[in-house]
DNA sequence: GACTCGTATCGACGTAGGTCGATATATTGA
DNA sequence: TCAATATATCGACCTACGTCGATACGAGTC
């Protein structure tokens, strides 16, 4: 049998990396995601029927205003929510366009 | 019709917040993906048959050797990555149930 | 216009984490 | 046992970001 002594470590890999730019957006859609007050959010937002009132993460989530504020900021501008105006409240469901998001994340990371 | 004036914002959300522990678990599986150069790793275990030598990724990811072996253990602790001894090399291959968790942050933050 | 209330923005603070040079550990071979 | 090589760990630096109090903005009401 052959030794290990002969064989070289790094034998050029046949596979193609994946493109800077397709892995940063993906690692900066799963960074949206690194949050359990944000986890909580798209969770209540999936399971619910209606769109939610902003007021009502602030008690769920036990976190202050400014702070529910900003993580559904991020959750938005990274197109995972929607924002709908009514009145002086702001509701807020899951984008259309989420779900095939997130599917994407598991077809990057993992096997077909 | 009824004024605006009289609705409450805040009804009872019918829906149950995600447990504090459960939360954090996919927050943090999430967490562990949200690096580009891990979202590379895990992409080239899952397009490559066999396990692949951790000299490989030094070249690939253009990153020193102690961030990648930074990387790979991280990722190896969330249960994602198998890690195998071949005399002084480490090969590393996707974790068998890696798929099965990554399908899990699917179900949880999204519609099923 | 003045007041109220819901939401967004700002500024500051503290912590988490990616990065690398230096060094330790482990395995192999002479 | 000693040298060489692959990998892991350590220590330090820097940046990103979650958090909140204070404040600004905006819509509705009187």
């Amino acid at each position: 049998m052959t030794s290990l002594e002969l064989i070289d470590c790094c034998r050029p890999l046949g596979a193609v990396a994946l493109a800077d730019e397709e892995a940063e957006a993906t690692a900066a859609l799963f960074r949206t995601l690194a949050d359990p007050a944000r986890v909580k959010i798209v969770n209540l937002l999936a399971t619910s029927a209606e769109p939610v009132c902003a007021c009502e993460f602030e008690p769920t989530l036990h976190l202050s205003q400014p702070t529910v504020s900003h993580h559904l900021k991020k959750l938005t501008e990274a197109g995972l929510l929607e924002r709908e105006q009514r009145g002086k409240w702001a509701y807020f469901s899951l984008h259309p366009g989420a779900s095939s998001q997130l599917e994407r994340l598991v077809r990057i990371t993992a096997v077909v």
